[in-house]
Parts: C-alpha cells; structure tokens; sequence
DNA sequence: TCTCTGTGAGACGAATGTGTATCAATATCT
DNA sequence: AGATATTGATACACATTCGTCTCACAGAGA
C-alpha cells in the first residue's frame, strides 16, 4: 500500500473511531478519548488534525457528506411528495443514528447544510404546498421544523433501542404526514 | 426586610439570571458568567450554591417545579384528550421558552421528572389510545416520544423568534394531533 | 544493511475553570 | 454609634485539557 493511501486509511479510521467516541462520551469528549478509540497515540491523531476542531470540522464534513449523498440518491424530485418524505426520513435517520450527537455541535458551513440537506427538503415542501398535498395554514419553513422534530423524536426511539431504524422511520413518517397533509 | 427574606431573594434572583445566561451562553457557562448575570462576584455565587452541581441543580429543580405547576394546573384529567394534548403544549411552551437549554444537561430527579411531567402526559396519551381516540397501530411510549419531537420544534420555532408561543404551540398541537388521531 | 518515515510515549508550558481563603468595605440590625 | 452580617475583590492551589516538542523504536523501501 502506497504511504497516500496509508495515510488516507489511517485518517478515515480515526475519523470512523471519532464519531463512536463522540457518540459515547458527548460533547465532552477529549482528544486523548477520541486518540484512544481509534488506537493510536495522541501525538498522532494530532499529526492527522492539527487541532480540536479541525478534527470536528472533519467529523461534521463527513457526516454532511453522508448525509448528502443519501439524500441525493432518494430522488425526491422524482417521487410523490409523501413518498419524498418518507425517503427523507429513512436517508436522515440511517446517518443520523451515528452522527446524532454532533447535530448541536456541528461546526460544518451553514451554507453546505442549506444547500445539500435542508434545500432538497424545502423544495419537496415547497411542491407539496403547491400541489395541495400539504395542508396550506402553516408555511413550508414551520412543517419543516415539525418535521425535524419527528426525525430526531425518531433518532432517539432509536438510539434507545425501543424501535429499529424502520420501524421509528415509519412511525414519524407516517404521525407526521398525517397531520401534515391536506384533508 | 429581614435577612433570611433577603438571602432567598438573593437566591432566587441568582437562580434567575443564571437560567438566563445558560439559555445566552449555553452548555459551557462558567461560574464566572453565572456570577456577573446575577449581578454579584464569584465569591457570593458560592456562598448560595457551593459549587457548580448545586446551581445546576438548583435551575433544574426551578424549572421542573415550573413545569410541574402549569401541568397540574392545566386539568389534564379532566379534559378531553385532544384539548388535554393542546394544553401540554401551551403549558411546556411558556416554560421551556426560559428553560429549554436544560433539556438535555438537567441534573432533576429522574424520578421527580417521570412522576411530575411524564406520568400525566403518558396518563393522557394512556387514555386516548383506550378511548379510541388516538391511532392504535403506535405504542403510547412511541406517541410520547413524537409528541416530545413536535414540542422541541415548537420550541425551537419560538426561540427564533419565527412564531409566538401561541402560535408555535397551536402549529405543534395541530399538526401532532391529526396526525396521531384515529381516524 | 542502511535509511527514512511514521509512530508511541512522555514531558512540558499555557490556558482555563473550579473551589477555598482572606481581608477590607459596606450595609443592616440593635 | 457600635456590633454583626454580607459582600466584592483578590489571591491561591488544584485539576483538566490543549497543543507542542523531543526522542527512541519499528517497519518499509532502496
């Protein structure tokens, strides 16, 4: 193996042991944690991130892409507006259930967060108002943040292991819609 | 004003203003912070709360007291289940309007919480899935959680500054409610 | 084998936060 | 006014974490 591609490797694994520690030990979590779950030194881990936050920014960046990349693949433009919201749910918890600790931490930019996650969820917003799918006394921007809400209740049935990622995607997919589409 | 009068309100004012800085500041308020919110140096911090755990403590219990009071007087029990669940809403609200940055660092009772906010929602959610009212293809656990979801977004929505309470509050109540209505 | 690169181990200084102690100044009570 | 309690300011010891640095060691490649 080409020492680039050690490299690369070395630095994936920390970042993949970086997300469980975060994940376990909160916000908390020292860089002496983060270097120990990954196995290796902290002198290393600091040779691989410079510092604290660069590590975290990695980390957010990581997950954003993740998270983006599920989200492009679900074709929510090409679906009916209950199916896109059915997809979102199921691409977001999927990422979510590993990255759930970061949400209020995220030091990734606010303009990659628009524009990769929360757009393609307003644009599928935007066309269930339009088409009358969605109930219209609340704005798209209000059901988006509901809907938020149920995704996260979802993360947390599922942290806890109450509901299986399925299960709790269903649940809020279908409490939400319910109560978000036109009568 | 006698003294002991004096010191509570001291207390209280204390507890007050460091409510206000942990919602400013957030997780990672120093004693310092709490010290100058209050108007009053670091030593006499310590004097009313001899150290960090107890001032959390102290904002924690606060606040569930709070939260516990506008319950109990919302009349659960003997309200229908819909206008019961629009009641939590506006109840947890007002309150989590101050307190919402405690959520996930309260240091309460896990008893205290269950007995004084848990068990009269679960006991209204218990009785809408018995009445038929609520949708039976969800657990009341399951409910809770996604109704616990809309609050926080509500919450959040107030927060902002995008919606008032009662408007937040209303939006959550009805979106939740049609869609974990039996139909 | 020799060299080079990456690593682990550990010491280190700087910064920050906590909790304690002291003392002078101020407000309150008698 | 005089005694007492409360406060602010300040200094301190202690712990934690961060980020840097050095050095010895092991493994890959020439």
């Amino acid at each position: 193996m080409s020492k680039d591609a050690r490299n690369a490797r070395t630095a994936a694994a920390i970042l993949d042991a970086a997300a469980q520690a975060f994940a376990e030990h909160g916000r908390s979590a020292n860089m002496a944690e983060f270097a120990a779950a990954a196995g290796v030194s902290r002198a290393t881990l600091y040779r691989y991130y410079p510092d604290r936050e660069a590590l975290l920014e990695a980390l957010a960046a990581h997950a954003l892409a993740e998270a983006a990349a599920r989200l492009a693949d679900a074709g929510l433009e090409r679906a009916r507006v209950d199916e896109a919201i059915e997809r979102i749910v199921r691409a977001l918890a999927a990422v979510g259930d590993r990255y759930a600790v970061l949400m209020g931490e995220i030091k990734a930019e606010p303009d990659e967060i628009e524009r990769l996650i929360a757009a393609p969820m307003r644009a599928v917003f935007a066309r269930g108002l339009e088409s009358g799918a969605l109930r219209q006394d609340f704005s798209a921007e209000v059901l988006l943040e509901l809907f938020g809400g149920a995704i996260v209740a979802s993360l947390k049935l599922i942290q806890q292991g109450r509901l299986g990622v399925e299960e709790a995607s269903a649940a809020a997919a279908s409490v939400f819609l319910d109560g978000a589409r036109a009568r």
